[in-house]
DNA sequence: ATGAAAGGTTCATGTTGTCAACTGTTCAGC
DNA sequence: GCTGAACAGTTGACAACATGAACCTTTCAT
């Protein structure tokens, strides 16, 4: 039997790679920063993006978060401390809490969002058909390995 | 005069910005991942992926990850105590310490790295030509906001 | 009804991160 | 030459994040 193909690792791939991880850093640490300027943490940030599209399990959160439940506790914990997230039972699963940014959460959210869009200073260095180009590569490689 | 042009976020824009925050996510759960595989942390690969170029001083290291040089003790401490990486006095300057990888730390790294290069599911949904694309797309966001 | 399985929390532990205070070393100005 | 400012690195205290095991409650299959 064939062993399977090794990507034998080509050179573009290499280099695109070495790029995204790169890109990856520079992303990660605006990101970062973006949350601090609104004394929030990544973590925290990254929770409430999450709820923008509505109430959620905790489980889900950890599933989406890949990490343990256990971890998302404390991270819920000091939202809803600061009143950025409440914490409801799900009417149809007693066990279940439903986790649902409140309004000022939301806008917390937003802003960070937002400030994010015109933060993006590399983007900045290409023209509108390359931004299209770049927004259809990446489209692909995302749908690719997130059928969702 | 001229309001600096709010770079009015074009729908492109949003949605590239978007897209690089799903990459970004992913990336990072799987560079973690593959880190973890050889029982090593985030923090832990990156400064060795540093370390790839040659021996570095501290601060450097604390520069380039954009943390504090009182953090960077830590991390190195932990690679320094499973031989990875060692610490010299730079004979031009004492103060400084120069962070060297280990053949054993060298090797760790390049594993890691080689480990993601097919690990890279993502890319695969692209053809050469798209991946070379993507590359110059990447270089030019990168090489604007990163001088060096 | 009983017991297994699932959702969350708690506890103990380790790593990352910050900040302030401290030790050595270098270097500019006198 | 000295002195003092500035720099490199470390230490210590503390918060957030992350994991894993143990636990409680609720659900659900039998």
């Amino acid at each position: 039997m064939e062993q399977a193909p090794v990507p034998t690792a080509d050179p573009i791939t290499v280099e695109v790679v070495d790029l995204m991880a790169r890109l990856v850093g520079l992303f990660h640490r605006e990101y970062e920063e973006a949350a601090a300027a609104r004394s929030l943490t990544g973590a925290q940030a990254k929770v409430l993006a999450l709820l923008r599209r509505g109430p959620m399990p905790m489980r889900h959160i950890a599933q989406t978060l890949s990490c343990e439940p256990s971890n998302v506790t404390g991270i819920v914990d000091r939202l809803e401390g600061r009143g950025f997230v409440t914490r409801e039972a799900d009417p149809q699963d007693r066990r279940v809490k439903l986790v649902a940014a409140t309004d000022s959460g939301l806008s917390a959210s937003t802003e960070l969002r937002e400030s994010l869009n015109f933060a993006r200073e590399p983007l900045a260095a290409l023209d509108a058909a390359e931004r299209a180009q770049l927004r259809d590569l990446l489209r692909r490689m995302l749908d690719s390995s997130t059928p969702a």
